[in-house]
RNA sequence: GGUCUCGUAGCUCAGUUGGAUAGAGCAACAGCCUUCUAAGCUGUGGGUCGUGGGUUCGAAUCCCGCCGGGAUCACCA
């Protein structure tokens, strides 16, 4: 039983006690005792009032003087106004100290054969353009993500979908078959994905050239956007792809393949993975089928130009499309066949997907779509919608060159680290390598550090030039404090100290050392918050908390050069767990802490 | 227009099962390196929590109206 509770019981007793009258868990609300006040614990009594009919300042009086007699943790209180401040006894939290300290995986809830299989889907790249910032963001939340429900007891399949067919891959196939002088990712040096995102833009130079001479021409706008060459051309290239033209099809698998090289990269530099990837192009003809079979069990309906709907009236939304007149599957139908896929190669769960805020109305009808056509986990899928990415200039619009590479700014972050090392000597004595492994580390972890400590849920704002900043609340500043307490552990050993010798019980803590401890059993709650409300924002808050603190205690007080042999062990072994659940969180995070730097 | 969502310091963000004087970082200014790593620590200034009502002992947090931003309502993915 944690402390939290077991004080919370004996409130429960004391107001039977004293008036009389039990009380619901629910009422005894305990939260941590604010900074400027003494204290760990805070009862707030006003909802006890109308039990003790008495002012609040009597009734936490009475209370806390109940508590101090009868429980043996709590060592003193304080009144201010209706908030009962409860100090509990040293001895308590030397004893979770020494707890936390045997148990290697604090936090961590590991999971067996019978947890439950959660799949989560993140990243879901288009393969006709590198990644941007948008991917960045979905690809370090949805690994966070996984890592974050792992810890909490559940199997975790990682998973992409590939969007690997349609127009957007033809528009960058003809624009290269027509003006790139058969050039590779080999005959150019540039990575693969960054070559056929090259001809993607050139595709759309020429088109918006074509529409402007069929405008001048007299044709309204819409008249040509239709009738452009290279759009008709597009389709009719998509057209040759579905019906499985040799030549389209080689052009199609080699371009893709120079993609899937260039994203592998780009994954590896992450520091995401994935356990299972599919292919739209395999996956949607499975989707046309489910739909055809739910026209025949009548949950479907066919229109004159043999289209096929979904009336979602009933449930307040509008009719959706699923089959086009040509037979060809939207963008729905290849989710609803992914899905059957899907379960047919796992037993899941739970079904997580990572994807925008922008679709949010997709996924409503989604579930509603997987529900009807006889998916019983159909309603019960989760979409981990987050907020979308913008620049001080407002939004990402790759037309007007206002997008954010992801290679180009992890180089950046990257590079930047480097610089910022060496003006402050850290590199100093460090190989090549060492220095390399370094900057990598730091960059990155300012790089995702700074992404995830947002609540995925909101929209942010990112400036590529503020927001490489190594201080304050940044990635940086907890490995750094993580490197500093490895070299105090590192000292310690050195001089012959033993680290993990029992605490001993009679010692006087300070108040920061007592609130540090209270920090560190904290972690537990975090890692299962963090899991209810898929947020790794939570865990990256919680860090900065702790660190922040630790730093504070770390000026104020000497750990190795502590006289006191009993104290000065405490201490270590008060850096050493706080280390410990750094380098905890920070994993849930996806990011390193080096234990030098 | 319908639906959803957001609005907290100059900037980026915390803070919501309703609790004390609303917190950090950046930026500005002032201190601290013969002292376990100064990517650090300490201090100063900076707020009608968009706005107006309501609910109650108590509202940034819950409810309603309004203002402002964003998303979505495709035979695109």
């Amino acid at each position: 039983m944690n402390i939290e509770s077991k004080i919370a019981a004996s409130v429960g007793e004391a107001i039977l006690k004293l008036y009389g009258q039990e009380v619901n868990s629910t009422q005894i609300q305990l939260s941590k005792t604010k900074k400027e006040f003494e204290g760990h614990l805070t009862l707030v009594v006003f909802p006890f009032l109308r039990i003790s009919k008495k002012n609040p300042e009597q009734t936490a009086l009475e209370i806390g003087h109940y508590l101090q007699e009868n429980e043996p943790v709590i060592s003193s209180f304080n009144v201010i106004k209706g908030f009962l401040n409860l100090v509990i006894d040293a001895k308590v939290w030397i004893e979770l100290l020494q707890t936390i300290a045997n148990d290697a995986q604090y936090g961590i809830v590991s999971a067996d054969d019978n947890s439950p299989l959660v799949m989560i889907e993140y990243s879901s790249p288009n393969t006709n353009k590198p990644l941007h910032l948008g991917h960045v963001r979905n690809n370090l939340l949805g690994f966070s993500l996984a890592e974050i429900l792992k810890a909490n007891g559940n199997r975790v399949v990682k998973t992409n979908i590939v969007n690997d067919r349609g127009i957007h891959i033809c528009k960058s196939m003809l624009a290269w078959k027509k003006y790139g002088n058969g050039e590779t990712p080999e005959s150019t040096g540039m990575k693969g994905d960054h070559l056929v995102g090259k001809y993607y833009v050139v595709f759309d130079k020429e088109y918006k050239a074509q529409i402007k001479e069929l405008t001048d021409a007299g044709q309204n706008i819409d008249e040509a956007k239709r009738n452009a060459p290279l759009m008709l051309e597009a389709q009719e290239m998509l057209r040759q792809w579905e019906a499985n033209d040799t030549e389209i099809v080689e052009m199609w698998r080699m371009m893709n393949s120079w993609v899937y090289a260039g994203f592998d990269e780009s994954y590896k530099k992450l520091g995401v993975d994935f356990d299972k990837i599919y292919y739209e192009s395999e996956t949607y003809l499975e989707g046309k089928n489910k739909v055809l079979e739910g026209l025949a069990n009548n949950v479907l309906y066919q229109k004159e130009d043999s289209s096929v709907w979904a009336d979602l009236t009933g449930d307040g939304l509008d009719h959706k499309l699923l089959l086009r007149g040509d037979g060809t599957s939207v963008y729905m139908t290849q989710d609803i066949g992914t899905a059957k896929l899907r379960y047919d190669d796992y037993p899941i769960n739970k079904m997580v997907y990572v994807v925008g805020n922008e679709q949010n109305y997709h996924f409503q009808v989604l579930a509603i779509l997987l529900d009807k056509l006889g998916f019983e986990w159909g309603k019960s899928l989760v979409h981990f919608s987050y907020g979308m990415v913008e620049l001080p200039e407002g939004k990402m619009k790759s037309r007007e060159g206002t997008v954010v590479d992801a290679d180009d700014l992890v180089d950046e972050m990257v590079n930047t680290a480097r610089e910022t090392s060496q003006e402050l000597g850290k590199l100093d004595g460090c190989t090549t390598e060492e220095a390399e492994k370094i900057a990598y580390t730091v960059g990155m972890g300012a790089l995702k550090y700074f992404i995830l400590k947002v609540d995925p849920r909101k929209n942010m704002t990112f400036n590529p030039k503020e927001s490489i900043d190594f201080n304050g609340n940044t990635g940086p500043f907890i490995q750094y404090t993580h490197a500093r307490i490895c070299s105090v552990l590192r000292k310690a050993e050195e001089q012959g100290i033993e680290l993990n010798k029992a605490i001993e019980k009679s010692l006087t803590l300070s108040e920061k050392e007592q609130t540090l401890i209270q920090l560190i059993a904290d972690f537990k709650n975090v890692v299962k918050d963090a899991g209810k409300e898929y947020s790794p924002a939570i865990i990256a808050n919680y860090i900065y908390d702790l660190v922040k603190e630790y730093n504070q205690f770390y000026h104020d007080h000497s750990i190795l050069k502590e006289e006191n042999e009993g104290l000065r062990h405490f201490r270590l072994m008060l850096s050493k767990n706080v280390a410990k659940v750094i380098n905890s969180g920070m994993a849930l995070l996806g990011i390193e802490v080096p234990e030098r730097m």
